[in-house]
DNA sequence: ATGGACCGTTGATCCACGTCAACCACGAAA
DNA sequence: TTTCGTGGTTGACGTGGATCAACGGTCCAT
């Protein structure tokens, strides 16, 4: 049951069995062993300035990509110019998945602010992902809860109303932000407002009239990006209890 | 580089090698041996009557499913009673796929006539992906494409008004059809105009109303659920020219 | 054939959000 | 420090689609 990969020693620190995200990233659930095995998935590390692509819809696709340090946004844009933000990825989350159906990226995938990403060659994760059980499985549960998500996403765009998505936007920050050891209460957004709203299906001054309303309400504190969560519970009725609906 | 999996042969006419549906489905791409291997795979077939269950929400997730005849929706309810439907299913098509994430089902799937799957056991899969790497790279593909979309989904709800979302429904449900060997021009829905609004974020009156206006329009000619498409050109002008767009 | 449930159509009205516009806050560059 | 540009806030107003309501067609089950 050994393993006959080659295994082509990575640079010293990028190792993913050293590397704090473990449990966030690809090798969740797997055993030390089999994460040590890992290490010769990533190839290298690249970094991407604010602003800067890390692919672009219609690049050809080669590799995944894990968010080892900052954030970003994928969108894909109309013809007509318009731009609608599929997702918000932080790090240990994985980007570029959706190039695997054609072969080429299908989205745009731009750093919200300095960044860094492992790159993992995609024939080399499905040749490995052959002998390592556990990757396998994992890689498979990261596109499956890839696709869960954007059921989500589709909930959110086609049932609710602005403060409710709003609160769920939020909600779902500070979870994440929690996942990665940061307070659940407090956070920096990374995206404008006009990015949120995309994401949202919002015009811009509707995603900033409810942060002002949810602020007024004592819900939160917002300063600019600065989000400061004062009632967990009230954003949780918002959307249980949606206001006004008979 | 022989597969030492057992070969539990299958029941005769199950098998994917005799399937029509080979090219809309998990063995697409795949050489002829591979298929062969494939008969395995699947290890029964399930029949499910319309407006039946082939899952529910919250399930452990256990086997996905290919269509081999009928057609389903899958949907989230809300804790509210809201329903947000996410996608529309027809043969040769993956359901389940959702359930790998957490090992539980995240959605329903309800079929919307009578309708047959194929069960594929997913710990079966994902051994004979080991062997099999067309089956990998398939599965892979058939997941990433999920996800792909799932962003077009997005899109449609995040930026684009009702009228174009319905053209955008109509020219995928075309195109789709076209695949499977059926008019391009001439259908027949098997959802109601309820489940179609859901699905594309709007109220069953509005769906309604931008049938009739397309009607009017001479764009296509509806009779219930029966659509023909008049002017296919004018549909996609529609979307990429947005009437009102300043 | 006939009654009834469900589905679809259409009209009148309402309101949540988009649009347009003015202004303000902050950070980077000079 | 001033200036400039980008991003955020807020107000006034307009509208696309939701809501409410009435009615019509189709398909079953009896």
């Amino acid at each position: 049951m050994k393993a006959t990969v080659p295994i082509t020693v990575a640079s010293l620190k990028v190792a993913c069995s050293q590397c704090n995200l473990v449990e966030l990233c690809l090798p969740f659930g797997m055993s030390e062993s089999e994460i040590d095995r890992l290490d010769e998935l990533v190839g290298a590390r690249r970094k991407i300035k604010r602003q800067q692509h890390l692919y672009r819809a219609g690049d050809p696709f080669e590799a995944i990509y894990a968010i080892r340090a900052g954030s970003f946004k994928t969108d894909v844009l109309l013809e007509d110019g318009r731009e609608q933000v599929t997702g918000f990825q932080m790090t240990g989350e994985m980007l570029g998945l959706d190039g695997i159906s054609t072969e080429a990226h299908s989205c745009n995938a731009i750093a919200l602010e300095d960044s860094e990403v492992c790159v993992i060659a995609y024939g080399k994760l499905e040749e490995l992902s052959r002998v390592v059980e556990g990757l396998q499985l994992q890689f498979h549960k990261v596109m499956s809860r890839e696709i869960v998500r954007d059921h989500g996403v589709m909930t959110l765009l086609g049932s609710m109303r602005a403060e409710e998505r709003l609160a769920a936007f939020l909600l779902n920050m500070s979870q994440r932000f929690t996942a990665r050891g940061f307070s659940p209460a407090e956070f920096h957004l990374r995206m404008t407002r006009e990015e949120i709203g995309s994401y949202l299906g919002l015009k811009l001054e509707t995603v900033s009239r409810a942060f002002s309303k949810f602020q007024d309400e004592g819900l939160i504190a917002v300063q600019q990006k600065h989000i400061r969560i004062l009632d967990i519970v009230g954003l949780k009725r918002l959307i249980q209890h949606p206001s006004s609906r008979p």
